[in-house]
DNA sequence: TAACAGAGTTTCATGCAGTGAAACGTATCT
DNA sequence: AGATACGTTTCACTGCATGAAACTCTGTTA
């Protein structure tokens, strides 16, 4: 159980208190001090050493802090020709302006998943979709897909880890995921955010390994549970195609 | 002399590591070590704890590493509404379409300027600038206009540190930069990269400080020292406008 | 105007945690 | 088999990260 860690205390708690921008703009030093749970003065040894290498930046005016260009920096080498976020763009947009609305691509990440690409409805009233958001595995219609097209041992492995919530019926939730497996994709009604919906199946690459779900979403009023189903097979030949592409 | 850093080296590393990312795509553990000066042992620990973190990932198949998805997550967050990344992309699309060639926006950062923006030509040879470039503040029209129109004493900070080339010729170079300032825009001419040409002009805010340089740049022979002259206007104009909206 | 509260900053003794040489495992060559 | 190159693990040493406390500098209260 003991499972020892091979990792640098000082670099753990300094990408520790960097990951507190991930939620908001900007933070004091007290007030990030408080959120990951460290002295004040090591905290600000650890932004100091941020700062000189660019990863934050102080306001003048405020004192408080902010991402530096570093970020910047790194996240423009984050996509690469190979990445599926690149590849499957150009799908993503004609599928999105085939139904018009929001289509977005997830990846899981442990027992969370990740947006790595979206591209927005063009309509007034739309889904707006964050790349880099990272959401609980537990609700939507991509976590349901993530899940049930996951390789055998996954959906165990996830639903018993400690931050996977109590209170959900396994046993529901187990036939649910049996369900999208068995129809091939997957859909939610207000589930993880009210006045949202959400169509999703699965991309698999020319091995047959789950990549990630493609997903279309919207508002609840226009994404009726109908109107989903008749979004389904586009979105399914969508993702099919896309997969073809991978790998 | 000695300026006191107080900071932490075991966190400094580690963000040096973290930065092999920005240049290159992967990178394997002893490459790494070998880039940063480190031992094996130190950047195996050093990675492990990014890697725990999820600021790189290993490829499977090769043991390479790459960078992770909380940099999406923090990239994610880098620009918010008042940023002007952000508030003059709308004007920066107009200059795009009503030039056709590519457009850029750069700011200052200590001795280097950092593309914060861009919009690409549509042209089917264009310049292709990736947002989050890091470039030398000594070559390049946005470089110039940079420093040129810095507030008092950068000039002579920047062309003093260590990092300047020392073979510039100093008293040409301040010459040239008078000159940009009394025409209020700048150009080069396959100055940094061969076959590659761009006008630029600074945007001040309304408090009259300078904040960025916006560059129009494009194939050498599109844009012919006639044809840059030709656009200024209309790039001055464009700067003028976006100073406007700032601060 | 002094006393206070709340930020960020600096100092410094303490001992633990980061370090790197060396040994190890494991592939892919010749 | 030997050789090379890579990632991994161990371990003794001591340098460096640590956090309590003192300090500064605001703006706010009495």
């Amino acid at each position: 159980m003991e499972e020892e860690k091979r990792t640098v205390r000082a670099v753990e708690r300094a990408l520790d208190v960097l990951m507190c921008f991930a939620s908001g703009h900007e933070w004091g030093l007290t007030e990030i001090a408080g959120r990951v749970g460290l002295h004040k003065s090591t905290v600000h040894r650890l932004l100091a050493t941020l700062e000189d290498k660019g990863f934050v930046t102080r306001i003048t005016s405020t004192d408080k802090y902010r991402l530096g260009l570093s970020v910047l920096e790194l996240s423009a080498n984050l996509s690469r020709s190979d990445d599926p976020s690149v590849v499957l763009l150009p799908e993503m947009e004609r599928l999105r302006d085939q139904l018009s609305e929001t289509v977005s691509l997830y990846i899981r990440d442990r027992v969370e998943r990740v947006r790595i690409q979206a591209v927005q409805s063009m309509q007034a009233i739309r889904r707006v979709a964050t790349v880099g958001a990272r959401l609980p595995l537990s609700v939507g219609a991509s976590s349901k897909v993530l899940l049930a097209f996951a390789e055998a041992g996954v959906r165990g492995n996830v639903m018993s880890d400690t931050a996977w919530p109590v209170h959900l019926d396994r046993e529901a939730f187990g036939k649910q995921l049996d369900d999208i497996v068995a129809t091939g994709y997957a859909t939610s009604y207000e589930e993880r955010e009210p006045g949202a919906a959400a169509v999703s199946a699965p991309i698999f690459n020319r091995s047959g390994k789950l990549v990630a779900a493609l997903s279309v979403s919207g508002p609840s009023n226009r994404l009726t549970p109908d109107r989903m189903h008749e979004f389904a097979p586009a979105i399914i030949e969508a993702a099919h195609r896309m997969g073809t592409i991978l790998e």
